[in-house]
DNA sequence: ATGGGCACTATTGTATGCAATCTACTCAAG
DNA sequence: CTTGAGTAGATTGCATACAATAGTGCCCAT
């Protein structure tokens, strides 16, 4: 462990984002440090970090807590995803390689399969392949600063996605849009991939601000 | 002096944006703690947050400096501008009222009065009047989730910004800008007010990407 | 019984000291 | 004269101790 700060941002932001530390829990600085075995320092500057993310909440005096989101914060949040990810999407397309189309290929179609009904239908598995899909796209956008605005969003929307809450053929959609963008970058239209970009998202906008929640 | 950690962000934030500290200017732990009379503890946090903000460059082990930008950075975080400010304002106009259209006209005229040519031409004024302008419609959005996506690019842009730069006639088109802002949104006409923002920006970015800077 | 006030505990915010790392300079070898 | 290693100083990263604030429960008065 080279540097407890980093160790400790990296270590909790994948204990959030996988929700083995759910939504809303207290993250106590004394608890988390030894939990780590690193002193308060460097788990306040982790904490401070996440918080920049977006994924924590830091109130004065009052410690910290796993992020959360309203209805409506969701929908604001949503709104500007709809407005970056096409966006690098379509800024991604013409500065994607082979070796990109594959490793896009491959999580496309393994979300595919691991979303088919049956008995190997794994729908916990979706979330993390679908976290990878998207971000490698952004990645390929080669746009730190859209990225980094991106992160937030995105984040918000991994904690939020449950593909258990997808209604079957809102299912179906989602995993065929993921293929039909590889398609579309694969024949280099960004345009192709932008406007399937939008409609993947307000799919997945539909489900999540469906019901009451 | 509630908190000193706050009260270290806010000033060094302060003294960034208005130019007091330099860009590139080297942000020594020790010097800032005893400048601020404070102990370390609390600079590091404001350094970090600044960080996040993207004011600060932070460099393990080699400390921080003021943020700086190429000319490609510089492109890119124009380009994010220019999908996220129109946005904004568009979300804008219809929320806004009576006093908030009387405070972002009274901001427009005093940057016509203070850009007008002749002995009472103020140009280093600008940059405070215009980053108050910017930053009401922004809050007048009241999207935090985009808000917070603007923050940085805003300060990019603050601390790029200097209307010495500006030709003169790109300096009389972006000081139009804001009246026509003002009146598109007097008129309720959103698309109006994102039309000419974008239009705004675009003068910007042509002034601060011109030459080899 | 209930509500308000107060003390106590738990937790965060800040200061300080020590360890690890980097920077700059010296000095010697080629 | 240049280059490189080595070392001393400065600076950051982390740990620990102390101060300030918020949360909790108890006691007492009404």
């Amino acid at each position: 462990m080279r540097y407890a700060a980093d160790e400790a941002a990296r270590s909790l932001r994948e204990q959030i984002l996988s929700g083995q530390i759910p939504a809303g829990a207290r993250l106590g600085e004394a608890e988390l440090a030894g939990r780590l075995a690193v002193s308060r320092t460097p788990i306040r500057e982790a904490l401070s970090r996440l918080a920049s993310e977006g994924l924590v909440d830091l109130q004065p005096n009052r410690g910290a807590r796993v992020a959360t989101w309203g209805r409506e914060e969701l929908r604001e949040i949503f709104e500007l995803r709809l407005l970056l990810e096409p966006f690098a999407v379509r800024q991604a397309v013409p500065r994607i390689k082979a070796e990109d189309i594959a490793a896009l290929d491959e999580l496309a179609t393994r979300m595919r399969r691991f979303g088919r009904p049956g008995q190997h239908q794994d729908l916990s598995a979706l979330v993390d392949l679908n976290r990878r899909f998207h971000g490698l796209f952004i990645e390929l956008a080669d746009n730190p600063a859209v990225a980094a605005a991106l992160r937030t969003v995105t984040h918000v929307a991994i904690i939020n996605q449950n593909y258990h809450d997808y209604a079957p053929d809102a299912l179906v959609r989602s995993l065929a849009h993921h293929v039909e963008l590889v398609a579309a970058a694969r024949a280099g239209d960004a345009e192709w991939a932008e406007a399937i970009m939008r409609a993947h998202l307000f799919n997945a906008r539909a489900t999540m601000l469906r019901g009451e929640r």
